[in-house]
RNA sequence: GGUGGGAUGCCCGAGUGGCUAAUGGGGACGGGCUGUAAACCCGUUGGCUAGCGCCUACGUUGGUUCGAAUCCAACUCCCACCA
């Protein structure tokens, strides 16, 4: 399979400039780049198609060079925000910079004759002078044609939020970005998401004029989910790839969770499984649903692309404990391993010989927020405390036995865990 | 600036003197079924209590009343129409 079929086969060709760019694509090697904003320490799984696509351009021999917005994250992108953006400060910026920018090195091989480049526009945008910039570029952007672009123009007909200049002016420093990239790596395409076309397009045209280089543009399609849910967010917020932020075993659930109608084009986007094992597992959710192999598998791969082998193996062993294993038996060291990613309450011995309910005990281990909630979650049937189901109301500290002589595993529903250890 | 309307529990939204911790819907949580799913069914959804019950709550502050989310006054904020 040629690389611009793969890429279609796996879904990442939303939009594209130029019909002969497949064509290109095989036949030359290209330099490309993607940006990623600074708006936070740490990328949500949000990134990880223009990641994954900037991986795949590399091993089908293209040049990526992955950009980090330390310029224009000082001035924010209004491309599909409702409202004008609260700004962060220089320093917030390059913190953030930083974060990503490690994160990003994990996923491109920055050896070898493709080597990958990492860039921060910063370094040349925070060198522009506000004249020569107004005259040379300024000057071949058309403010008719800037206010019919969908992130302004939606902006300006709401006439409670609007948008300020700096938001306004910003596609003017990303076209720049291109152009100097252009100039300086001779890049001659850039990918992002569906809503960077505009953006894009800014910049090839400015590339055009003043370099006179012909330019591409592809985008890939916005990431959705069958129910119509936001893609990359769970009840507890976005999943990020920072492990402190996100730890592998929920990074692993999440995958896990994702519903049989999305895993098969979520493995093609998400993972460098090749097309025969893709259709395998296919398959095997139309054949076996139950078995969620194709999740087991998806969710295999991606923490193993995001977190490495271990963090991987540490997850599927804590998964396999917490849904079905029988953990009472095991050691405290092994339990502690198992639980390290639940919420966990330390307190002294003396406070369980001196509380006499569970329910007592539990509300003070912020379990629960009050007894009475303690106490409807029992009725309903909903709390375990060392797997065992909780029958009654008014059960005593002193009728359970703790695990590994210290530890206490409190179980709300199927999923949700609290461990209190005792000293 | 004028005139009208509104503010209720996580959200929407009923209630217009006692039967109202407050109908209903959504969401959330739990149970059942199942595949750690979807759909569906059931339950729970202010605090303390084993329970009787007690306390706190209907924008804020006062008032009328045996009794107020409900009536009155002032204040704060929102919305609509007019200028």
């Amino acid at each position: 399979m040629s690389f611009f079929n793969e890429l279609h086969w796996r879904g990442f060709v939303n939009q594209m400039t130029h019909p002969e760019l497949p064509d290109i694509l095989d036949k030359e090697s290209v330099t490309l780049y993607c940006g990623f904003d600074p708006t936070a320490y740490s990328l949500h799984i949000g990134s990880l198609l223009p990641i994954m696509g900037l991986a795949h351009f590399q091993r089908a021999g293209h040049t990526p060079i992955a950009l980090v917005g330390g310029g224009t994250g000082l001035i924010g992108d209004p491309s599909g925000k409702a409202q004008e953006r609260t700004m962060l400060s220089r320093e917030e910026v390059e913190h953030n910079c930083e974060g990503i920018r490690a994160q990003l090195e994990r996923f491109l091989d920055f050896k070898g004759s493709h080597a990958a480049i990492m860039v921060n526009n910063a370094d040349w945008l925070c060198e522009v002078k506000l004249l020569d910039f107004m005259r040379d570029i300024g000057k071949f952007f058309s403010v008719n044609a800037l206010l019919n672009r969908d992130s302004v123009r939606a902006r300006l007909e709401d006439r409670e939020s609007g948008i300020s200049f700096t938001e306004f002016s910003y596609i003017l420093l990303q076209a720049y970005d291109y152009l100097y990239l252009n100039k300086k790596y001779n890049c001659r395409l850039q990918i992002g998401g569906a809503d960077q076309w505009g953006n894009i397009v800014s910049g090839m045209d400015i590339t055009r004029r003043l370099n006179n280089a012909s330019t591409f543009g592809l985008t890939f399609p916005l990431v959705t989910k069958s129910d119509g849910a936001k893609f990359g967010k769970s009840e507890k917020g976005n999943i990020w790839l920072d492990s402190t932020r996100t730890s592998p075993y929920q990074f692993y659930q999440f995958w896990i969770n994702q519903a049989d109608a999305d895993v098969s084009r979520f493995l093609r986007y998400f993972t460098f499984l090749p097309e025969t094992e893709i259709l395998a597992l296919d398959e095997q959710i139309r054949e076996a649903p139950q078995e969620r192999a194709a999740q087991k598998r998806l969710a295999e791969e991606v923490t193993r692309l995001v977190h490495g082998e271990t963090a991987l193996a540490n997850a599927v062993t804590a998964s396999n404990a917490m849904f079905g294993g029988d953990w009472t038996a095991l050691d405290a060291q092994t339990l502690l391993d198992v639980f390290s990613e639940v919420p966990h309450t330390e307190m002294p011995l003396e406070t369980l010989q001196r509380t006499e309910l569970l329910n007592d005990l539990l509300v003070h281990a912020e379990v629960f927020a009050s007894k009475g909630e303690a106490r409807r979650l029992i009725r309903n049937g909903g709390l375990y405390v060392n797997n065992m189901r909780i029958e009654k109301e008014d059960v005593t500290c002193n009728a359970l036995p703790l695990l590994a002589g210290n530890l206490m595993v409190a179980r709300i529903g199927k999923k949700s865990y609290h461990l209190i250890r005792f000293v």
